[in-house]
This record gives structure tokens, sequence and C-alpha cells, in this order.
DNA sequence: AGCACGCCGACT
DNA sequence: GTCGGCGTGCTC
């Protein structure tokens, strides 16, 4: 067969647009869809990616540059990875070339030659598995590690250690005493082996588990299922069992999780199940380590695949399940750059595989109810805990007029104590970080305001200074006031570091534990704080939505949640939403065990309707009359939007560019509500003014034939170069 | 987005 | 005299 003239290869390049390049100089097979090549793009060398070929270009050949190298004999990229990505190219109306760039392993970028499948892992000696601690007396942290690798007797790589916070230094010195060695083995890539899939005999399904596992494991092809499970009402068992089912088959699952630093317990819970190789995709692994589980994943040599957003990417051998486990969690849509949704992309996954995809949640986002309402998803309850567990009951403290210690209200110090007498845990929900969000000058009040953004200074006590928490500026702490010199300065307001902080005080005899993006930076440090309260002795919790995530605390009998009024007013569409799944969320940490738990919901605002249907009805009813709002001014579910934003150092560049932007597409916007352009919920961040221009359809087809046709003449526009801008399709946020 | 070219200010 | 500031133009 004769090469065709003409590719198309996709580069990582914002451009929206394949590049075509001519066949390669040396006569060889055509190149199928999915090869990589190396070509030269501009004045630099870059790794592409073939997506088709042509017998002809929109330019003169004469004008085309050849592929320099051909880089894989076979299709490096599986068909469905290039479909999948192709997919979201399109309705993400972003660059091919980035898609494939954040799909895909960073070292398949890389035109060098790659080594050989060989893993390194970290095991410990027979003299290392039968030493007691005596032996490590002096050094609790090598002894730590040495347990740690009896507790794998397969070994643990060195991304997992590092993962797990431990210091090569460690290591070294167990390597030195001959307690632990470095040894490497040959990765397998052939199919994982189904004779023995269970490593432990699974619990017996309650009723409704029982349900659950029967509609998913009879369903042959796809279906999404939503499976409502309130906290504690064992959803990860119906995970395992229906993962068993599919393994059975010979058949991989996929398993995404939001981006809480793969909670160990989780995965513990995976690996601890099966017997068959579970690969974890976390933040941990070297380049090498990633490009080697996407290898095992794609010959089917590990059989399930737990992993975060990206992970919906993973190419798997034999596809037999998708779950996405706390599907209404915002981390799975991208932030920044490609702004997809791993969520959204799980279930256009499952049905170009044609497998069944779970969606798996005790607060599912109105999307997905309303999904399951339409019997687009069938509709999965789990209503009850497992066990004796009794759902905590909620009461509602009216805190106007009190006194307030650091935010705490003397009724849920009178509680705590209480509960801590009963050597139970307490656990304080405060979602915001730093010791307090202002600093004020109480002679003439003056504020600490960030010099880049729309915003104040959070005061932070360790270390001490002022941190604007929008674009990460810091400061040293003025002692005096900038305006008046007056040396009266006071932090007004809470955050975690100051209720850690008056806790300690009134409560001196228990320890505080403090859980934070500040208090946690270090993996081991996370494990050393998760290692205090799994003890079980009575202690007080404090911290942000981290505490609500992932984390069981069986201690913990009380929630006291401090703080969530703002999100009751929240200038988002969805701030009610996220705040009723938050607060259903943390409320869940309260007696998951045979104890029975309380919760404590402290606010101004007891007679929010939004709150007393929380509170009185459940996360559901809440759910609903959201939902009825939304079809009422066609918001999503029942209307689709995208966002344009544009931010510039003059905010008349930024509202020049989205104004024409607006004329631009004027003419055309059939069906397409287009509102703005309006400042940004914070107008000024990192020294940029920021505005936004929302476009609204109740019908999906027409909003993108629209934004297609539109984007073109917008890439176009003179005005789009003074500006820096970005198009968001099913944003999470409009006050972003 | 990179990365270069290009035309004007303050330094050895 | 040059180092380097970031405006603007291009990438098959």
């Amino acid at each position: 067969m004769s090469s065709p003239p003409v590719y198309h290869i996709a580069i990582a390049s914002p451009l929206r647009r394949l590049f075509d390049y001519l066949a390669p100089r040396h006569e060889r097979e055509p190149l199928s869809p999915g090869c990589r090549v190396l070509v030269s793009f501009g004045r630099r060398k870059d790794v592409g990616i073939v997506v088709g070929s042509a017998d002809q270009s929109e330019l003169e050949f004469s004008k085309l540059k050849p592929i320099e190298k051909v880089l894989d004999d076979a299709p490096a990229i599986p068909p469905d990875i290039i479909d999948l990505c192709r997919w979201a190219s399109e309705y993400y109306h972003h660059s091919l070339g980035e898609v494939f760039h954040q799909a895909l392993p960073t070292l398949l970028r890389s035109a060098e030659h790659q080594a050989e499948e060989v893993e390194t892992f970290w095991q410990a000696t027979e003299k290392g598995l039968l030493i007691g601690p005596d032996t490590l007396k002096r050094s609790q942290k090598q002894w730590e590690t040495l347990l740690l690798l009896r507790d794998h007797p397969q070994g643990l790589s060195t991304g997992m250690l590092k993962h797990l916070g431990i210091l090569p230094a460690n290591l070294k010195a167990l390597a030195a005493k001959h307690l632990a060695e470095l040894h490497t083995r040959n990765a397998l890539l052939e199919p994982f082996t189904t004779d023995a899939v269970l490593a432990e005999t699974p619990l017996t399904p309650n009723v409704d588990q029982q349900a659950a596992l029967n509609a998913i494991v009879a369903h042959q092809g796809f279906q999404a299922f939503l499976l409502e499970g309130v906290t504690g009402s064992g959803k990860t068992e119906v995970y395992l069992q229906a993962i068993e089912a599919c393994l059975r088959r010979g058949e991989q699952a996929l398993v995404l999780i939001p981006e809480i630093g793969l909670t160990p317990q989780t995965l513990g819970r995976f690996r601890q199940r099966f017997n068959v190789p579970v690969l974890a995709l976390h933040s941990g692994l070297s380049d090498r380590e990633r490009l080697l589980g996407w290898r095992q994943a794609r010959a089917g040599a590990v059989a399930v695949i737990i992993g975060t957003r990206s992970a919906v990417f993973t190419p798997l051998h034999k596809p037999g399940l998708i779950i996405v486990d706390e599907e209404h969690d915002s981390s799975f849509k991208q932030q920044d750059g490609f702004r997809y949704s791993a969520r959204d992309l799980a279930l256009v996954r499952a049905k170009q595989l044609n497998v069944p995809v779970i969606l798996g949640s005790a607060t599912p986002s109105l999307e997905s109810l309303h999904n399951a309402d339409q019997g687009r998803y069938r509709l999965l309850a789990l209503p009850n805990r497992a066990g004796d567990a009794a759902k905590a009951p909620y009461q509602i403290l009216d805190i106007k007029g009190q006194t307030l210690k650091a935010g705490v209200s003397e009724h849920a110090l009178k509680l705590g104590t209480q509960c801590l007498k009963r050597g139970e845990q307490v656990l304080f929900f405060m979602n915001r970080r730093g010791y307090a969000p202002v600093l004020l000058c109480h002679d003439c009040g003056w504020h600490a305001k960030c010099r880049h953004c729309d915003a104040h200074m959070t005061l932070h006590r360790d270390p001490v200074h002022l941190h604007c928490h929008h674009c990460d500026t810091h400061i040293p702490v003025p002692t005096h006031c900038p305006t008046c010199g007056s040396s009266d300065m006071r932090p007004v307001g809470q955050g975690t570091e100051r209720i850690e902080d008056t806790l300690t005080e009134l409560f001196p005899k228990f320890p505080v534990v403090r859980i934070d993006r500040d208090s946690t930076r270090s993996a081991e440090r996370l494990q050393k704080q998760l290692r205090v309260i799994h003890e079980g002795k009575p202690c007080l919790l404090v911290g942000t939505q981290m505490l609500a995530k992932g984390h069981h605390f069986p201690h913990v009998t009380l929630v006291v949640i401090m703080d969530v009024d703002g999100g009751l007013f929240s200038g988002d569409f969805r701030g009610l939403e996220h705040t009723g799944q938050l607060i259903d969320q943390v409320a869940g940490r309260a007696g998951r065990s045979e104890k029975r738990g309380q919760v404590l919901l402290q606010t101004h605002h007891p007679e929010h309707p939004a709150l007393r249907l929380l509170v009185e009805q459940g996360y559901r009813a809440l759910a609903n009359s959201i939902l009825f709002e939304r079809r009422l001014v066609e918001l999503p579910p029942y209307g689709h939007i995208a966002v344009l934003r544009a931010e510039a150092q003059h905010a008349i560049a930024a509202r020049m560019f989205l104004l024409d932007a607006k004329n631009a597409g004027e003419s055309f916007a059939r069906d397409i509500d287009m509102l703005g352009p309006i400042p940004a919920a914070m107008g000024r961040k990192s020294g940029r003014y920021r505005f936004q221009l929302v476009l609204k359809s109740t019908q999906r087809p027409a909003l993108h034939r629209f934004l297609h046709a539109w984007l073109a003449l917008v890439e176009a526009l003179p005005s789009g170069k003074k500006a820096r801008w970005h198009l968001d399709v099913d944003p999470v946020q409009l006050d972003d």
C-alpha cells in the first residue's frame, strides 16, 4: 500500500486546528492514527500525533514540512482514547493537541527512547522482617518505615513511599543496616489472571446494596447508574462487589475519585479486597511510573485503576466498568487550560466502550438528579446507614447576639466538653484557613488589602504573615497602621488557626488537631495527624472541607459547623447547591460507628429556607427546591451555559474584547442569550482586571453550533490580542 | 502558549 | 557602544 502524501498532526499548541505535514522522506508503511511523530513546528521540534491523512492540503505542498521521524511502528494511542480526545476537543472547543498533551503521560511526549519496563521497589529483608522495635529504638522514623514495608510484602515503589512521606534518607539508613533492599523486576505486561480474584471474603450486602448490585451486575452494555447513598450506607461495598463481578469476566474497572490525596483508606480497601493488581494513579508517581502504569492498563496487566480527574483517559485492554465516586465533587472539573469535566467524560467514555458507569454520591449533583428524573440514569438508592448507625440529628443554633469565643458558641463548648468527658471526639468545621480573614486598624479603620487583587489579606500565625489566598502574595504583618500610625491592629473574624488556638486554651488537657491545606502540606504530617485521631482518644479536630472529604473518623460524635452563612448568600448560582452538599458531608462525619452522633449548625440565619429544608427534610428536598428555581431561570440542568472570560492589565482591554465578541455573535445568536460583559466577582486578581460574557441556551446542540461558528470569529478579533481570554463550557463557577 | 524579531532607554 | 524592556506576529 502506498503512503498518503499528507498527514494531519495534532500538536500541543493552543491553536484550535491540526497541522499538515508531508509523509516522511523515507518510504515506509502508511502511518496509522495514534502514531507519534517528531516534527519541526515553528522554530522548535515537537512530538505530534497522527490523527489522519489526505491526498491534498489546504496549503501548497511547498509550504509543508516533512515529518522528521516516526516514533512508533504501531499506534501508541489506542483508537478509543483518540475518539474520546476528539470528542472532548470538539465539546470543550479546545485544541486537540493540548487535549492529547493532558491526556497522555508526559514521557510519551519525549522523543527519546523509552527504557524497558522495569519497576524498582523497596522490600524488607528477612532480617528486617524479624527484628523487634528495640533494634531501631533510637530511630522512630526508620522503624515506622520498616513497619510500612512489612505491611507490603510485594514491595513499595519509591514513588509510593514518597507519596506516603517517607524520606529517601530513611530507606538508605535501613539499607545500610541490611533491613531493607531496593529490588528491580520486569513489569508484567500480560493480562491479569482471574482464577483467584478475591483476597478476602466480601461483606454480606444488605437489602438495598443487594438490589443495587443486582441491577448493575445484570446489566450488559452501556447504562448510567446513579448510586445515591447516604454517608455510611456502604457505597464502597457496592463498588467492590460490582468490580468483583467485572473482574471475574476478566474485565478491568476504572475508578475516578476526587482530588483528596487518593485517600489511603479507600485505596487500602481495594488492595485488601482483591488479589489482582490495583493501580493507583496519584500525584507522587514519577513520569516513568506513570508511563508504566499507563502501559500496564493498556496491556490489561492491572485489573483496577484508581485515579483522579486525568485517569479518565487511561487506556484499557478489556474495559468492564467505570465508577465515579463523589460525582458531585467540583474537582472533577478542571479549572484551567483544558476545562473538561472528568465525570462527564466518564459518561461519554462508558457509552463509547459500551460498558456501565456508576456515579456515586451521598449528595448527587443537580445535573445527575435531573438525569435520573428524566430516566437517562437509573437511580439506585441506599437510604440507610449500614449496621446500626443512625443518621446524626441536626440542631440549628441561632448565634445572633450570642457571646462567641473565636466563633465558637457557649452551647458548642458545653456539648464539646460533655463529649470529651465521655471519651469521644469533637469536630469543628470552619471553611477558612489562616488565623483571621481581616487585619484591621482599630483607630482609623484601615485594613490589609492585597496589592494585586480585590481581596483582603488573611492573617496567618504559623509563621506570622499576611497572605493573599488568590494570588499567593506573602507580606510581613505591619506593626503599625500604614495610614494613621496606630499600633492597635486587630485580627477580625475566624480562621482555623485561631480556633485551634482558642480550643487549645480552653481544653488544655486534650490534643487539638488542625487539618487544612497549611497544616497538611507534607503527607507525612497529615499521616501523623490522622494517626492521633485514629488512636481514638478524646481530642478536638479543627478543619476546612479537607476534613469532610474521604476521611472517616469513627470516634467523632459531635460535629460543630461554624460558619456556612457565607455560602447561603453566595453570588454564584451553584453556591447553595455546593453549600448543601458540604454541610451534608461534614455532618456525615458524626457518629459513624456504634456511637450516636450529633450535628450543631451555628448560624445567623436560622430561618433561611434552604437551611431549614436541609435540616428538616434532607439534601434531596433541598435539591428539588433548587431544581425548581433553576427551571424557572433556565439555568443548568435546564439551560446550558458557556462563559467567555477575559482578563487584562487594563479593564478597558478586557471589556472591549468581550464587547467585540458579543457584537461578532449577535447577528446569528439564535436561541442563545448573551449576558454581559460584566466584571467577575473578583474584579481584579493578580493585577489583572477580569470580565465575563455568559452564553446561555435551553438547547445544547444550538449552543454548540453557535460556539463553533462564533469562536472562529472571536479568534480573529484584533482586540483579542490585548487580553488574555478563554472559553469555559459547563462552568462550575460563574463568580470565579 | 512559546518564541523570535524589532525598535527604544540605562548601563559597562 | 550593548543588554534588555515587552509590543506584535507566526506556527503546517
